[in-house]
DNA sequence: AGGAGTTTGTGAACGTGAGAACAAACCGGC
DNA sequence: GCCGGTTTGTTCTCACGTTCACAAACTCCT
């Protein structure tokens, strides 16, 4: 309604909404790969696997970028939800631990894809140094001051084993990392200021086992 | 209070909790390791990252399982958690998609250690038939359904790139699987009754850097 | 045995998120 | 220029999740 400067745009968007606009992000990406350049909140919801009610409610939170009677323009509406995200500019990323998950993240194409640039990998046996993994060279974990002031990295990635998290946590804190995604299967503590999302396997799959069990119980037979 | 048989102790425990337990889990576990034979709800808190009060809620969907002014049980807690979550027993999984991601998988000694069973690795392609992945076999995809029905799998998870994603959920589902943990980046569509959790790497990424982009924006120096 | 100190379990208040429903706004045809 | 049909943006209500605060209950010490 009222004119805002692009930058206030956004003021506070819920966290649920957030989680769920790389979603839309993805849907949007996969209708013009379709050749659609309009669509309405209905056939979107539904792509994205969602209520169209939540949809609409969710991108209203970033403006009103579509148009009564019409939709949205694909086009447009991806580069507007992009813009909010931050992925249309570059974010330089470090990962650190180089076993399997960690070769498997640095060959996942799906960052690059997004904006997210993978500058470094490292890992904290010196004996594996010089190996490349997806065309990046591994470097020894001691480098990482230097790696993340170079490159101004505000992001990293820990794909270590559980016991070594907290140290290279800490390690990435001290040089400036401000943004974690935790593989390792413990708790990170970090100073106020920095975020950290843990994605754990494991877990997922003891939430499964306990629906699972809960079906079996529920129907006797 | 009053007295409950061990089957519907579990009447009703609500998803944010579901999710919590098993973080709950291996804070004990861990607390098992160091010796620690009891522990008060501040210090399983902590060790779990969350809010005491918040934990003390969750465990009393379980039941009282502590003892006031001491504190609880760090094995029985342990056990009963385990129970309740349905991990004391045995789940035999399947892996679809032997690539980066399927490798690690095949490899995380976390399933193994948590009562899942990585009874067998599938893939598409017929030129990786016979390859052995973590000790276990590959086999081709073509015999999900013996593999499924022989072995009594419940859960399967999905490690295949997007596109091929919603033919293996569909196949999944044909054969009896009826929780899928899907590591593709695509919205999986089920039938009722199929519980579905994803895991998205770059969404976690996405984020990430949203929060980023604030932090940056908000001090302008 | 009784009282002080400690810790759990839970009721109640608060905040956040989801979904239904509808008014506002737009397009196309006449 | 106006009217019917369509779709967005928003308001309202309800359910869920979190946190506070405290009574109940247990241990230990005297």
């Amino acid at each position: 309604m009222t004119s805002r400067t692009p930058t206030d745009s956004a003021r506070d968007i819920p966290e649920a909404t957030v989680a769920r606009l790389p979603v839309y992000l993805r849907a949007l990406t996969s209708l013009t790969e379709q050749g659609i350049a309009t669509c309405s909140s209905e056939e979107l919801a539904t792509a994205a696997g969602v209520n169209s009610a939540k949809l609409r409610k969710d991108l209203s939170y970033l403006g009103s970028y579509g148009t009564r009677g019409v939709g949205y323009d694909v086009d447009y509406l991806r580069y507007q939800i992009a813009r909010e995200i931050g992925v249309t500019q570059d974010w330089p990323v470090v990962i650190v631990g180089i076993g399997n998950l960690g070769h498997a993240l640095a060959n996942f194409s799906g960052f690059r894809s997004r904006g997210f640039r993978v500058v470094a990998l490292l890992d904290a046996d010196p004996a594996r140094k010089g190996e490349e993994v997806a065309g990046i060279e591994v470097r020894p974990f001691d480098e990482i001051d230097t790696i993340v002031r170079e490159n101004g990295v505000a992001i990293g990635v820990i794909a270590t084993p559980a016991h070594a998290a907290q140290d290279v946590a800490d390690r990435m804190v001290a040089c400036g990392i401000s943004s974690i995604l935790n593989f390792a299967p413990t708790v990170l503590t970090v100073p106020p200021g920095v975020d950290v999302r843990k994605v754990d396997l494991s877990i997922e799959l003891q939430i499964l086992a306990y629906h699972e069990q809960r079906k079996a119980h529920g129907e006797p037979l």
